[in-house]
DNA sequence: GGTCGGCCACTGGTCTGACCACTTGACCTC
DNA sequence: GAGGTCAAGTGGTCAGACCAGTGGCCGACC
């Protein structure tokens, strides 16, 4: 294998992954209280700075609450955590969480007709010949990684016309959470991808700017794939093989 | 007025807030260079580690990017920023910023259908009970602020019945929006929490277990209002008026 | 003259140790 | 017992130092 490039994980985030993993996993429990920063600090081996720095991230992603005097404590993450926090729940325990995976297509199949109807409304003049570059691209190749990242910025665009900041950050969300497992996810996505001709619906749906011929063409793009997956993950219930298994015991106080 | 509890904000959420409002308001272009750290703290008059602290949570919003041995550069915040960021986005430069809640209201009319479907066919035989209990305590109170609180309550219990994590992470950033700005809305979302009627005819359509009767219910609940303020919005255009001018003349290098 | 190499200035990364500000609860006084 | 006081522990902040990369300058070698 050729020299893969190091990977330099910096302290603070070092511990954010540990005291993440430890209150995703239920290692802590809502309302516990966390050792304090100093405690933490000698603990991890770390500098208090360190310790805080990833309390701090902790905190603006609303997963604990730090009070000056007080302990800090840990918060009902799916309560209260907002979608940033998508990709990092996907793969728990080492392996990718198939109901999050399930609840990933679900979400895609429920917005993205919704875009398109907004695109096919909004979109300008010049839309149409943008969004025909882009599955000319598609259909260019046969690389599935490659398609995947051309359907991705088809979407992208069709967001951008869709004109709604609110989707726009969904699909920001999304696509962070999508994007690192794009390579893995080229054998499941290859049935979405390869259909070109469903792409050239789409975009020709939307340049015609009847927002329901829009929506039901991404529906026709979307939901083979979205179903086909959705049986195969329930089929394979909940275990998650092949992976290596889940690797902290959480034994520390 | 009965005396505000005192307000601390915290140092590096203070250097937080202005660098984000410098990198969202568009006085740091994307590509740009900030100042680097030392720079920052000296300007600031703060301490390097509180910028630092800052900055990392900037990266963390996928706002910037930092590297070792280089400056940090901004990043453009509509390509990569999650939902999270929503918040911050409402009040753009010391208003509400229309288009944003617009958009707002039009991702609360797609989503919540579609959760309610999803909660119609998932929901398990206790889940009547629980959200009736919800639309009694609605109808039991005149104020419209209460009123918006068990609204919100009702669609958190809806949300956890249609047991989707991507829906429930939505839901949490969208009420993390919401929230702040309860008391100012309830105006204009008298209208809608007001119809009592419609969330019981939703809450039986859920219970009822069809998704498309749930649908439909849900937009039922969602539509007068959304579109009576989407009117609303369109009317008064563009400017934003009553509340004070954008404050951040961005002089500054 | 061109290129390679090292030096240097600058960036972020991390640590140490200190002090401030706040909360709590025990204790002590009235 | 009610009140205030104080000490201990928490997070908040700072100053200063050093480590670790990056990129450009510049001299030495080919």
């Amino acid at each position: 294998m050729p020299l893969q490039p190091v990977t330099r994980r910096s302290v603070p985030d070092e511990v954010f992954d540990q005291v993440l993993a430890e209150v995703v996993d239920g290692g802590l429990a809502p309302g516990e209280q966390l050792p304090s920063e100093r405690r933490l600090a000698e603990v991890l081996g770390v500098s208090r700075p360190a310790v805080r720095e990833a309390l701090q991230r902790m905190a603006a992603t609303r997963l604990v609450e730090v009070r000056q005097g007080e302990a800090t404590t840990v918060r009902d993450f799916k309560r209260y955590a907002g979608l940033d926090l998508l990709p990092r729940l996907m793969v728990r325990a080492g392996g990718l969480d198939t109901a999050v995976a399930r609840s990933v297509l679900e979400a895609r199949l429920a917005v993205g007709p919704t875009v398109a109807a907004l695109a096919a409304r909004r979109g300008g003049p010049t839309l149409a010949a943008s969004l025909t570059d882009v599955v000319d691209a598609l259909s260019a190749t046969d690389d599935d990684v490659e398609r995947q990242v051309h359907a991705l910025e088809l979407w992208d665009r069709v967001v951008d016309a869709a004109d709604s900041l609110v989707f726009r950050l969904m699909f920001n969300s999304l696509r962070a959470a999508y994007e690192p497992a794009l390579e893995a996810l080229a054998p499941v996505m290859a049935l979405e991808v390869g259909q070109v001709e469903a792409y050239r619906l789409l975009v020709s749906a939307i340049a015609s700017g009847d927002p329901e011929v829009a929506r039901a063409a991404a529906d026709r793009v979307l939901r083979p794939a979205t179903d086909a997956i959705l049986d195969a993950l329930s089929e394979l219930g909940d275990p998650a093989p092949d992976s290596a298994p889940a690797t902290r015991p959480s034994t520390e106080e």
